[in-house]
DNA sequence: AATCAATCTTGACACTGTCTAATTTAACCT
DNA sequence: AGGTTAAATTAGACAGTGTCAAGATTGATT
């Protein structure tokens, strides 16, 4: 029951979008190295170099998806900080939880958007900057609220800065251990979370 | 001035290490995405499918890379745990230090190492598992010296293994965002170090 | 000296990303 | 309305990749 009149067109009409949503099923389904191009337009059926005007490139493409990824990434540690009616601490617990599962749950996405495919040597698109900074740019802020309110382990002065780094670190490094199949008890994901915390707050 | 004769051989002898060899030179230079068999066989001076007769795949190729970076990884582990003439504390901070230079030093490599490239769906090598678990299981054992030495910060009840999959996950976490170049700025790499260290030790 | 297995080579196939030039359509401006 | 222009889409082509199959060459073994 579609509700498009799906004649046989040769404007797709949206084409850039149905790309990225297609593009990130297929991302889903079946790994980033099953992405490309020509699969891509086969599926939505259109020619294989039709997306070229609408991405420069295929990193073009994916830097599209990433930056989908980071808002919704930036969106859920929203959540999470300001989650309702529960402790600062439960909040800080909540954060870690959410974030390696989010990476859990959308493994591929995640590789994607942090792997160096998209990050090195000038590959990351304006847009995807600008989707993924103020993503960073929260974590920093986060971690200046925590150590206001003395939650975090440590001695000597405060420094929002390199905590969010050692924190993201932290959060970024098991969830690439799980994802890439690395630690092999997939099961025990909230168990390290739980250790991490435990791990990072004062006592 | 070579001192092998270079005569015209169609045996070339040790082809299996050569190809490790310079698959390994090639990693470094400019990357894994410029590692192709094609150019490693071209580069020593053989046919396209030569290769296949001492590595069944490039994946296996890979894998046998990995395999030796991570002997090294496990001997500098090894050094820094028990470095002479240094405190606990001192031994600690070394480990986290050397860890992610080690990743800073060699980015392609370790990107290799723990990418999903070679771990994912079955696609390590029996020997590669062989070189790198013992890597992993020397983390714990760390860890569970650092432990009963009542160096890091939690509450509770020890858990070496826990305890262990997030240290490592904090300095992989590091190491990645670095080499990935998400961090802009690698310059303060041992600020960052030193700041985890902070966090994790009792105060 | 003959045999055999290991080693290496050429040829081929199905993929990939991307460039160029031609084709089709929509939009816009008298 | 009609004609021009720009946008969207197309087929064709090229260089590159991993890898399979079948044949050629060699060192080692009997």
């Amino acid at each position: 029951m579609k509700n498009t009149p799906e004649k046989s067109k040769y404007h797709h009409g949206d084409l850039r979008t149905t790309l990225l949503h297609v593009a990130g099923e297929m991302l889903k389904e079946s790994g980033i190295e099953e992405v490309s191009l020509r699969k891509l337009a086969a599926r939505v059926g259109v020619s294989r170099t039709a997306p070229y005007h609408h991405f420069k490139d295929k990193n073009a493409l994916l830097c599209g998806i990433a930056e989908a990824g980071f808002k919704q990434l930036h969106a859920m540690n929203n959540r999470s900080f300001n989650a309702e009616g529960r402790s600062t601490k439960e909040k800080f617990s909540l954060f870690i939880h959410e974030y390696v599962n989010f990476a859990k749950s959308n493994p591929d996405l995640y590789e994607l958007m942090f792997g160096r495919t998209i990050w090195k040597q000038e590959n990351s698109t304006q847009e995807l900057r600008a989707a993924a900074y103020p993503c960073f740019q929260y974590q920093v802020t986060m971690t200046r609220e925590w150590q206001k309110l003395k939650l975090l382990n440590h001695s000597g002065e405060d420094n929002a800065l390199r905590a969010s780094q050692v924190l993201w670190g932290t959060v970024h490094g098991i969830a690439k251990l799980l994802i890439d199949g690395i630690y092999t008890d997939v099961a025990h994901v909230e168990e390290i979370c739980d250790y991490a915390v435990d791990m990072f707050l004062v006592h």
